[in-house]
DNA sequence: ATCATTTCTTATCCTACATCAAGTGTGATC
DNA sequence: GATCACACTTGATGTAGGATAAGAAATGAT
């Protein structure tokens, strides 16, 4: 069932009757992106936050050079949002869209809202994966202001070890924060220093 | 009374009674921090969420090379921890150190777990201040992937006005992410550039 | 007041990364 | 199966910001 995997990730922090579970996924709404497809663009407001059952999505953000740069990927299992357009409301900067085919499931702001009132418990669900989140992004920070490039291509390969063959290079760069032709030196650089490098392709 | 300025603020975010301020209250623990005191080191566990009611707190991490790096500044109204450390119970990267003589609130992770079985409204609390922090966060991390150091001490600026004749320079460089070297350059540009330069002294 | 410590500045040289430019695959589309 | 669009590579050159060093100014301790 789509549903079988988000209520297994809500059941590691909170325990619903199956009641309560009914009234969650009658909250959701399936969606199927195609690669290549958006579900949120620059000055769009964000409505909803989308669940990934299967696939890949990225958030980034496109600067006034019109250079790419990923905050997150949303692989299977993971929520994505505009977290700032979607509590605040207003037009947000980041686009959101499929790397490949993906299935999801959204949930809108005002049904999270509804669902905060029927069942509180999800308030703590949702905190505890913001909170989870926010280390994520304190410690992105740090790697950012304290690491090279290659130590973070390393982190990044640390922490997401199934999206390095799967995502097209510049995407890994605009991650790590730097152009597509420096981490095109780096690895030819890191293949000649050791023969298990970590890209294949 | 010391505890006015956090009951106001958790007012903005829910709504309690006379006896639920009153039990909230009773787990807060106020706490005189002089400057330049830690009150958390590389390594321990952080077990409490600091609030921070007169002076400046801040957080930063040490590299490989002893170079800080500035996480967040605590001021007034402000909360501060390692969150990390602090909801996995493991010892954390961060230090947090008073950069005046400060007078906080502290609430202990247990009390905190307390607090939200006792006064569920509490959840929600925490997760839209985390939610905030969070956005923040991301924010922070757009910037240092896009932004010159000068353009990122601009929005320094913006974003801290009160901090920029509080601090020492230092430590806006190691928050901005460059030396303290490049950061008096650059001002030094500024000033030239523009006799409205942000920083007196 | 004086000495010590730390912060801030300035100058010179250096490097990790960007920019620009010109390629080579490789898969989609007609 | 030719063409187009992209992802990726490689080389030459440029630059934002780092490293090192050393002095000036501010702050703090005695």
């Amino acid at each position: 069932m789509f549903t079988e995997l988000i209520l297994q990730s809500v059941a590691k922090h909170i325990h619903l009757t199956e009641d309560e579970q009914t009234y969650f996924v009658s909250l959701l709404h399936p969606k199927t992106i195609k690669r290549k497809q958006f579900i949120l663009q620059y000055g769009q407001v964000c409505k909803y936050s989308t669940f990934v059952t299967s696939g890949c999505l990225r958030g980034f953000s496109v600067d006034e050079n019109g250079f790419e740069h990923v905050l997150n990927f949303g692989p299977k299992g993971w929520w994505i949002a505009d977290m700032y357009s979607l509590i605040s409301g207003k037009p947000g900067i980041l686009n959101i869209e499929a790397i490949e085919n993906t299935e999801a499931l959204t949930l809108s702001k005002a049904d999270q809202e509804k669902l905060y009132i029927k069942i509180p418990q999800f308030e703590r669900f949702f905190r505890i994966i913001t909170e989870n989140s926010l280390v994520a992004y304190q410690q992105r920070l740090i790697d950012n202001l304290s690491l090279t490039a290659e130590d973070r291509f390393h982190n990044f390969c640390k922490r997401y070890p199934s999206l390095i063959n799967e995502l097209p290079k510049k995407q890994i760069a605009a991650y790590i924060g730097v152009t597509p032709e420096f981490f095109s030196r780096m690895q030819h650089k890191l293949v000649k220093m050791d023969r298990n490098a970590p890209i294949k392709r």
